[in-house]
DNA sequence: AAACAAACACAACTTTGTTGCATTTAAAAA
DNA sequence: TTTTTAAATGCAACAAAGTTGTGTTTGTTT
């Protein structure tokens, strides 16, 4: 229900390793495009519970290794956060695009620029297009 | 579950003035920020369904008279769509923002400028910024 | 090796939204 | 005006996505 982090001000914790972690982690790296959590159940070979996979995420998107958009349909999707990720301050400015045939959602390297919100404190961003991605046309 | 409208291909179906569907409207209209459906049961004088609320959003998306934000936690803020909504083929390029704190989301009168996406069909957008709004941040 | 807390599993739960079907009702047709 | 028709609604049951609580496991530090 409560998908906002407040970034790295919670002083990181001391963190541990585990199969698991590792596998996600995995996992996301080799994805071309992102990832739901259910994605992630269902790919991955380890077990692991759905509950773990959730919070393991939101661990993930608080040390900013992660971050994630909501589709139309409010589901989330994760992706990696790439060295782009973390210029102006881990917002994530770039563009997503969430395709209606496939339901799949990637990240596009389209960064697009936001102008200065006067009194407003700005700590993260989600773009996201809508419609039918490059493969699906093809079809 | 799904959210998505494909515009107004479906030829333009006979459509009827209820009472509850003018409450709704007038809810938007009077509304200064973007509402849930939760938020317009809660607040409508007349009884209505939640099913009702639901269908009604979505055949009001159809019609491009609404359109609607997915929040980070993944629940979908309803507003009125406004002469600048109906720019470049009803797309809704302009930003929104989600506060954490009151978790409240309003349309910003900012527009986003999206490059072409080769090969893509774009059919619609969603622009999301979270952090504290101008209220929030006062107290 | 012992201690500690991070990470995990499991079950129950919540929230948001959907589906199917019967009923009501706005508006067109008779 | 009355009849007809399908758009809109109500209701109950359901589904998906994610959360909470609690007890257990297990990395890591001491």
């Amino acid at each position: 229900m409560y998908r906002i982090v407040i970034g790295l001000e919670n002083k990181m914790a001391v963190v541990r390793n585990t199969k698991a972690q590792e596998a996600v982690l995995e996992l996301l790296q080799r994805s071309k495009k992102t990832l739901t959590a259910d994605d992630i159940i269902n790919t991955i070979d380890v077990s692991v519970n759905k509950t773990t996979i959730y919070r393991m995420l939101d661990r993930f998107v608080a040390a900013g290794k992660v971050h994630f958009v909501t589709d139309t349909a409010g589901k989330a999707h994760y992706a990696l956060c790439t060295s782009s990720c973390l210029q102006s301050h881990s917002l994530h400015n770039h563009l997503h695009f969430q395709c209606k045939i496939c339901n799949q959602v990637e990240c596009l390297p389209v960064k697009l620029e936001v102008p200065e919100l006067e009194n407003y404190e700005v700590h993260d961003m989600q773009f996201l297009s809508v419609g039918i991605c490059f493969k699906c046309k093809q079809v």
